[in-house]
DNA sequence: GTCTGAATAGCACGACCGTTCGTTTTATTC
DNA sequence: GAATAAAACGAACGGTCGTGCTATTCAGAC
């Protein structure tokens, strides 16, 4: 459970002294602040396909209906959790390595983060992966909004370690190194999660760092 | 759908000629590989979550309970997906790159037998992406015989990266190399499928060839 | 305090889920 | 053909799903 304050009055923080929203809110939205952060712990664990209504209602200790009524629809509630999740991604992953102002060792940091987020992200349990990337392999095929909302995503993630690539290595080739880079963590996710690999993140680094020598280069 | 016989006597075979079943296979025996064939091609656009009972019964044209009574459970024949799914999979990526005798281009030449495989697994339709990678992220931490079915496909495919990489490139790092290569299929899968990058292969490419060009080196 | 609207609960619905069972149809063997 | 076994069906079960309604409770403004 990631809420710890409900009150009014009182300003509503996470275990990790985050600032969710401000003394003044309304109860409602407090709810469904605690209903988001539940449902990403849900989504974590089972994938955002398993966030369904009835053992959502549960674990909050609240009714199917009175939690339903914060949502226009399941899907939207969905939605909302992958854009729940991808605020903390940012807070956790892509916020910290601004302090880091050597462009190399900032990429280096950024992938470092995001494999301590593959391995544990921050919502909640601590038992369950990222439901992002899960949500982009359980919908890459399925229309609608949840797929939608998983794609833009993703975009976004791809511009950030385009970026990132640029100025830390200019002459590399930058797509090649998206594509590069984002396939080690994906393979990471599956040594560490579904093989329960031990020897994962040495082999990730390894694979990192020898990419980062002899990247892609450009026009290549 | 991929079955075109069915009568007793003749060779059951697919559209592209392989032999399933001998002429003397019982009708029980016949159906039941229609089923799995089915089945892989709605595990292939919707996922193994997505193969329930209705919808593929309605798809054969038969009852739920004819098609139930194949299976002791809906959970046995997710398994049995799998691994048919993993047959085609053996036939269509593996099976070819024994032709290839220099060993360089048969690691070469799987890869890109892979990429092909993600873009088009053969699997009907043609519309889907590859069952057993959505059932890795989707199954990656939901216990049960379906993640272990899946798990060990994950086990026995990165063996097979790592044979070839160790006679194609000897002084490579054999385990950075599995972690290397996995990572650039899954990310292609999702550049393609999620994101509909018409660029996707060519940028896999560049990033592979660069990674066999300066491969991360044993004990570095 | 009272009032008012927001927040939640309770209940019911239709749809679909996996599964079981008895019956009927269809294959296979003699 | 008849006899027997295999296969498929249809109906029903208890369960869960998402989603409407209406009623109740409660929080916040006066």
């Amino acid at each position: 459970m990631i809420v710890k304050a409900l009150k009014k009055g009182h300003t509503l923080q996470t275990e990790d002294g985050r600032e969710i929203l401000g003394p003044d809110a309304t109860k409602g939205e407090r709810t469904r602040v605690r209903i988001l952060d539940e449902a990403a712990a849900l989504a974590s664990e089972s994938g955002i396909g398993a966030v369904t209504l009835g053992p959502l209602a549960e674990r909050l200790g609240m009714s199917k209906s009175g939690l339903f009524a914060h949502f226009k629809s399941k899907e939207a509630l969905q939605v909302e959790v992958l854009m729940r999740a991808a605020e903390r991604f940012t807070e956790v992953v892509i916020a910290p390595i601004r302090a880091e102002k050597d462009k190399p060792k900032r990429l280096g940091m950024f992938f470092e983060n995001w494999l301590d987020w593959i391995e544990h992200p921050g919502l909640g349990s601590g038992k369950g992966g990222c439901p992002i990337l899960a949500a982009h392999f359980e919908y890459d095929d399925v229309p609608g909004p949840v797929r939608d909302q998983a794609a833009k995503h993703n975009g976004e993630f791809y511009d950030l370690i385009r970026r990132l690539v640029a100025v830390a290595l200019p002459h590399a080739d930058q797509d090649a190194m998206v594509a590069a880079i984002d396939g080690l963590g994906l393979s990471h996710l599956l040594r560490v999660r579904l093989m329960g690999d031990k020897k994962a993140r040495a082999h990730t680094m390894q694979a990192f760092e020898a990419l980062l020598k002899n990247p892609p280069l450009k026009g290549a």
